[in-house]
DNA sequence: AAAAAAAGGACGGATGTCCGTTTTTTTCTT
DNA sequence: AAGAAAAAAACGGACATCCGTCCTTTTTTT
């Protein structure tokens, strides 16, 4: 599997990822017709996004939200009930669509080593697809307030105890060895970030998404492979 | 050499480092008397760190800023212009030092081997002595006026080009291999980069800055050495 | 007593949010 | 099918609050 494949493969309309926020978000949100919240949620996501990759959601207002996404402010009080809510619906809705993606393409894989590459490949390539999405959720996690900071700490536990469970599976298969899996599955987990929180850095040098993913791939078989 | 010996080694007081702040800010500081100058800076620095490792620089007012640090709103603007200005003044310190303590360990090696160990083990001894400090050099990095994130950027690649070049030099001398160099000084400057990031998750699972420091050269060089 | 430093009131500007009003869409009636 | 009535959605002015910064006054030091 290769990127272009990836996009292929994983099917990341924003109609969809609007429309699961929608019903998770039911309660708060006024408007009733499903067509005008999704298009109107795409809308104020996309805006928030943009904005936000260029300076931090505190520092934008909602008066710069409203003239980005063409909604009035007035307006988009009717697709959250406060600012904040807006950090958590994006926040959550981010976490969630990862944790799919990543535990829909490792089960495709049959053994540990496959499993790895897969896990790999998988979340490079998503952060690539959406990297305004991964890196909004990983640099505003700390203005989330206290009980949604844990929720973010127990997905970021999550999605590394995928890796500890494939390198464990592996140790017991004896294709990896045992020597400090939790080190091990920490230290991949960095450089899946890297991809997407120096994305600049990797652009200038010209280094593409697939020989970035390679790369990380090697060294985690550098690590765990038994000679 | 581990954590313990490289505290004492490296003598960060941080009279000196105020000391150097002042040097570099003598125009904009309005109080005269030296040792005032330096208390006062040590007092704003720990203060704003502290402060904004809990929230974000913006979030964090002028008035925060005078509670915790006992000074008023009026003696803090005797020491920095405007707010940006002490956000431009302490990550800049921040890279300085970063610099300073990496080149002068790596000095102590002879070898790229030993440089490369030196490298790795003082830049996560210094995070880990100075973590508030890098922590918020990283995450507020953004927040910074478009030339001094220019600035931010090249300090960035420049440690980089630290361990491109000890890379460099061992595969000259034919004890690394010759296999995408660039990438490998970006990922075990990712793997730096989590131990600062991520520090309440090694610490909850009791992960000591020594064994992480010897985990992170074993994978760097697992990668490198010629086998 | 003079100089230096600190204090904190005051001000203009920006922000989040509310809510009465206007516009658009849907439904109903003829 | 057309237009009126009702419902839904969008709008944007207004308000209270907070913030950065300035500046005069007070306190401390020399």
């Amino acid at each position: 599997m290769n990127y272009s494949e990836f996009k292929k493969l994983v099917n990341l309309s924003k109609e969809e990822i609007s429309g699961q926020i929608l019903e998770r978000n039911r309660n708060s949100i006024k408007v009733k017709k499903e067509k005008k919240v999704i298009d109107n949620l795409i809308r104020i996501i996309d805006a928030t996004l943009a904005i936000c990759s260029k300076k931090s959601f505190q520092a934008m207002s909602i008066r710069d939200l409203s003239a980005e996404s063409g909604l009035s402010r007035g307006a988009l009080y009717s697709y959250f009930t406060n600012k904040e809510e807006l950090l958590v619906l994006i926040q959550t809705q981010g976490r969630e669509i990862a944790y799919q993606v990543l535990t829909d393409q490792i089960a495709k894989g049959s053994d540990p080593l496959e499993k790895l590459r897969l896990a790999i490949k998988s979340h490079i390539y998503l952060s690539e697809a959406m990297r305004n999405w991964f890196y909004f959720t990983y640099i505003e996690a700390r203005n989330l307030p206290k009980d949604e900071q844990k929720r973010a700490i127990e997905s970021e536990l999550q999605t590394e105890k995928i890796f500890i469970d494939i390198i464990n599976e592996g140790v017991k298969e004896q294709v990896f060895r045992d020597d400090n899996v939790v080190l091990a599955a920490a230290v991949i987990k960095a450089m899946l970030q890297d991809w997407y929180l120096k994305r600049w850095k990797y652009r200038s040098r010209k280094v593409s998404v697939d020989e970035y993913a390679d790369f990380v791939i090697h060294v985690a078989e550098s690590i765990l492979l038994i000679k």
